[in-house]
DNA sequence: GTTAGGG
DNA sequence: CCCTAAC
């Protein structure tokens, strides 16, 4: 497969705070760059394959960049923007914000030596080779929550790969790295510092000034101290050096940074425990945050990345500067602890979710290789499925999300999740929204994989929470089509809504639909392939999304404007949220109908009494409707109903006719 | 690339 | 939902 997935950008090449979130780290690859640069964006399975990253993730890592500029960076600690991700230089239109940003000068691409370039791309897959392989261990011991990362890897400087085991020692758990000598990191760092030639002129940030902290041993690592905390603080108010101690308070280590402005961020980050840094003031109490003076409900990345590397600090600062060996543990806590938070119980019971954990972990990486395993996955799988997620707290998106939306931000997932993360150990929490799946690869959309949250470009999911994830977008029929237009493309999230889940609407005629439970629906395990038996009796996965009852609609909708048939149109106009559903699924969906609603009629309500409650049958207004606009249509299936086939194909409208206005 | 149909 | 033939 050809990786062309690289993209030209250019960076500044900040390196802010060793501290990385989790996934992060991942990034901090690509963090530290020179200028133009061409980055690789690959994933890494949990079977610990090293995939190209797909069209989509490109995007969506593009759509971060372009829509989040020095705020990704803010986010995703990466600290500076990554650089700008364009995979067609001649589109300069993508990146109209990221060129204006932070005074980056859009990059005068310069032409990199394939050779030399080829060498690195081989070395940055080696390296990741250990990245999997370490990462795999991990997975089978259960020790961490993440089966891939998405990797930003700069093409051109893979030999900051090397920093990846040195970016944190606290987070030591998070990236798998350490046999590539921490030590070296330091230098290797400076090496580059002073080869990218004036990194650190370009920022304003404290560049290197925590170099030491990057080094897995150096860094003094305390426990957090809230009580310090207690009262009201307003970061504005504070000297540099006050700010170090709230630092210090917060993450229980130093900071050498003399930045106030990155101190403060910092801080508020590390206290909310999210990406928002509009708060400057915070009132905590008992050790808990309390309240943030200032409220900003445009910005606030309550997608938080609640692997705040500085949290993942803290958190495994709980007891004494417990740095290696503990982290992993800890942080498998945490992991328990977000997911059961994650599936809105309250169940303390964080080991029983370890197995599960190692199991789900495993990514399904191509067809084939789903194909062979797919037996003994689903077997497995589907003994380990999850309860559903809600979205509690999707009223609290909602204001952000709003925003979000407006800016473009595209994220696609389909379950919005919240989770609340204690804060260092110190029990403070915070809403989050959950990692959400990403979209199908290139053509076939939700194809092979399902949303997993822990598989796909954790790169780019964390940043899209960072982001505010939470791109809800309003299934109004009218918005759609308004926006439709213009940021067609940028519109891949879906939400579903609690209320949608629960009118899962298979056929009810249809043949062999095999529901998925719910678990499935919600989205988050991948290798829930499920498998359903065909006539010649093989089997076959299926990647079942059952409809919404607001999809159905939608799709109702759909037909009687544009008319059955213009399937491509009602998915782009009707369908523009739902990234999913494919015109082609629209009509099978469609033709469900049809055979539903025609073969409902003598019964009518007799469907109902299905004992399966996870078939929602189709509401019989709906179905009247469908019946409707199938006969102005004449489609209406000639075998069924004999009553109401006005004409069955013989009668003036086509079938492709457009029923104008019957609305 | 889209649509229609069969599996 | 997948696949493919036929547009």
């Amino acid at each position: 497969m050809e990786t062309e997935v690289e993209v030209e950008g250019n960076d500044e090449g900040k390196f802010e705070e060793p501290g990385f979130g989790k996934i992060y780290s991942s990034l901090s690859s690509a963090k530290q760059l020179t200028d133009p640069v061409v980055y690789k964006l690959v994933r890494v399975e949990g079977d610990g394959r090293l995939v190209p990253a797909t069209d989509d993730e490109v995007m969506e890592v593009k759509d971060l960049l372009v829509d989040e500029k020095s705020e990704v960076c803010t986010v995703a600690d990466v600290g500076q923007p990554i650089g700008c991700i364009s995979n067609d230089r001649s589109s300069p239109g993508m990146l109209p914000q990221l060129e204006s940003s932070e005074g980056l000068s859009p990059s005068e691409n310069t032409e990199v030596d394939p050779d030399k370039l080829n060498a690195r791309l081989e070395y940055i897959e080696e390296m990741l080779q250990k990245v999997k392989e370490e990462e795999r261990l991990r997975i089978a011991c259960g020790s961490r929550d993440y089966s891939s990362a998405c990797v930003i890897v700069d093409s051109q400087c893979s030999d900051q790969l090397d920093k990846l085991p040195a970016i944190d020692e606290n987070l030591q758990s998070e990236i798998p790295l350490q046999e590539t000598g921490p030590s070296f990191a330091p230098s290797l760092i400076q090496s580059h510092m002073h080869q990218s030639g004036g990194v650190g002129e370009c920022s304003n940030a404290p560049v290197l000034t925590e170099g030491r902290a990057l080094t897995s041993t150096t860094v003094t690592t305390s426990k957090p101290d809230f009580s310090k905390l207690n009262g009201e603080i307003c970061l504005d108010n504070l000297s540099i050096k006050e700010l170090h101690e709230t630092f210090k308070a917060t993450f229980g280590r130093e900071t050498t940074v003399k930045d106030k402005q990155w101190l403060k961020r910092r801080i508020a980050m590390g206290l909310t425990n999210s990406c928002d840094v509009s708060a400057t003031t915070f009132i905590i109490k008992d050790n808990k945050l309390v309240n943030k003076g200032k409220e900003d409900g445009s910005d606030n990345g309550d997608g938080a990345l609640a692997n705040d590397p500085a949290t993942g600090t803290t958190m495994s600062g709980g007891q004494q500067g417990l740095p290696i060996s503990h982290g992993s543990q800890l942080e498998d806590q945490v992991v328990s602890d977000k997911r059961n938070r994650n599936i809105g119980d309250n169940s303390g019971s964080e080991d029983h979710h370890t197995e599960q954990r190692a199991a789900k972990r495993v990514r399904k990486p191509t067809k084939r290789y789903i194909e062979e395993l797919s037996e003994v996955e689903s077997k497995e799988a589907s003994g380990k499925l999850r309860p559903i997620v809600k979205n509690s707290l999707l009223g609290q998106m909602s204001s952000n999300f709003h925003t979000r939306s407006a800016r473009n931000v595209s994220l696609e997932g389909r379950t919005v999740v919240t989770r609340l993360d204690s804060l260092g150990g110190s029990g403070i929490q915070i809403p989050c929204v959950s990692r959400v799946r990403r979209s199908r690869p290139r053509k076939n959309f939700m194809a092979l994989l399902k949303f997993n949250p822990s598989s796909m470009g954790v790169t780019a999911e964390l940043v899209k929470k960072a982001l505010g994830a939470h791109s809800f977008l309003p299934d109004n029929y009218e918005n759609e089509r308004a926006q439709s237009a213009p940021v067609q493309v940028q519109h891949r999230f879906l939400g579903v809504a609690d209320e949608d889940r629960q009118f899962l609407s298979t056929g009810a005629v249809g043949g062999h639909h095999k529901v998925l439970k719910q678990v499935d629906s919600s989205g988050d395990s991948d290798d829930n392939v499920v498998t359903v038996p065909t006539s010649k009796g093989g089997i076959r996965r299926k990647h079942h999304r059952a409809w919404t009852l607001s999809e159905v609609m939608k799709l109702v909708e759909g037909v009687s404007r544009y008319g059955a048939g213009r399937w491509s149109e009602i998915k782009r106009l009707a369908f523009a949220s739902y990234s999913y559903r494919t015109s082609v699924d629209l009509k099978d969906k469609w033709r469900n109908l049809l055979k539903a609603s025609f073969a409902q009629i003598p019964s009518d309500k007799g469907i109902n009494s299905r004992k399966n409650a996870a078939t929602m049958p189709i509401p019989e207004p709906i179905l009247l409707r469908v019946r409707e606009l199938a006969e102005t249509q004449s489609q209406v299936p000639p075998n069924l109903s004999s009553s109401k086939v006005p004409g069955t194909g013989s009668s003036g409208n086509s079938v492709h006719e457009k029923q104008s206005g019957y609305l």
